[in-house]
DNA sequence: GTCTATATCAAGATAGAC
DNA sequence: GTCTATCTTGATATAGAC
């Protein structure tokens, strides 16, 4: 029985109206400037209505965190298919074009390194522990099998080259250069890619 | 005439503690987290004569912002002269080096890359642009003059290697790793300048 | 210039009717 | 579950006495 009453359908579509908004708002202003007053008006609802669908405005941000997790993960299966993307280090440098592509695109939600609130609400939060667990994982394995063919540097504890990769995801680099407006955006991607990945020295 | 008043000693002395103030919380919760309140208690003073000093919050964040560019122009100037670092490569490795030392001492004032509030009010701040020109520029020629002796990547615009470089100030992987406790402050220094120098691939 | 006390306001969260 | 209206709090900033 996959049958689904109309009510859930609508309230599903709902929560993934209001998660869509967070995103895009987390992405535009960060989650300090992002007030609940402007999801509610986003969406298009009341705010004591959107409280009805998520507890705190923690919680919208774990929503929207879970998102782009599980959109990385279906993006990493994608990758783990795709014949094309040979080695292990060009799935993640695939992945990792795809972040930046994501980043400038406006989507990336973007959290600070320092809440103490939003951490512990992110901490108590299974499903976005599991994602990221999960996300973890999956490049950890690509991580390690690159280095044992040598194409990663394997000096660099896994841990390291995991951390790195995720805060491409975030690189503030990016968006100042977006900014300067010198460059376009394939082209600030492929600078990035290289000092990423080559390093900034000769 | 180098005679100055006792009274406008004290007023500096009281000035510089709160800007180390400022900067030690800055660094420690970043700026949204740190309030005014804090910052007096800190001090030991009342809030209302924080105000006397300072005209805003911003204009605080603004103050400990020049100080740690202040005190990177002076590095700069210290690595100028010394013959131990023979190349700019060299010497651009070394500041960076420092830059992370600051880091992991909680020393680095850290600023949201999104607050337009905050933003305004250091475009306005003369003495600011100045500094952060004045130290774009030092770095500016050590890139320049690295690239052209084949030991910094030629193919990147300067700017990209400036700000790739100023984001190593701010690098949440440094702050990752030290929560993890796995490594000590050396080793995390010197697995960093590898993927910042060297990159991730091989 | 320093203090205590207060104005002011933005924003997270909730009450209660429908 | 949705709404309007309201509560509550925390934080920036200021008034006014000394």
């Amino acid at each position: 029985m996959t049958r689904v009453s109309f009510k859930a359908q609508m309230l599903r579509a709902r929560e993934e109206a209001i998660v869509a908004a967070v995103n895009r708002l987390l992405a535009e202003k960060g989650f300090d400037a992002m007030t609940v007053d402007a999801v509610a008006a986003d969406v298009g609802i009341a705010k004591a209505s959107l409280y009805k669908h998520f507890s705190s405005k923690e919680a919208l941000a774990g929503a929207a965190m879970i998102g782009v997790l599980e959109r990385a993960i279906a993006q990493v299966e994608r990758l783990e298919q795709d014949a094309s993307h040979a080695t292990e280090l060009d799935r993640l440098k695939a992945l990792t074009r795809w972040t930046m592509q994501v980043q400038l695109a406006g989507e990336m939600p973007s959290l600070p390194a320092q809440n103490s609130a939003l951490r512990a609400a992110l901490i108590g939060n299974k499903t976005y522990l599991d994602r990221l667990m999960r996300l973890s994982d999956l490049l950890g394995a690509w991580i390690v099998a690159g280095q044992q063919a040598g194409r990663l540097d394997a000096g660099l504890p896994p841990e390291v080259v995991l951390y790195t990769l995720f805060a491409r995801a975030c690189d503030p680099v990016l968006s100042l250069l977006k900014a300067g407006g010198n460059h376009g955006d394939e082209q600030i991607i492929e600078m990035l890619m290289r000092t990423c990945f080559t390093g900034l020295a000769r």
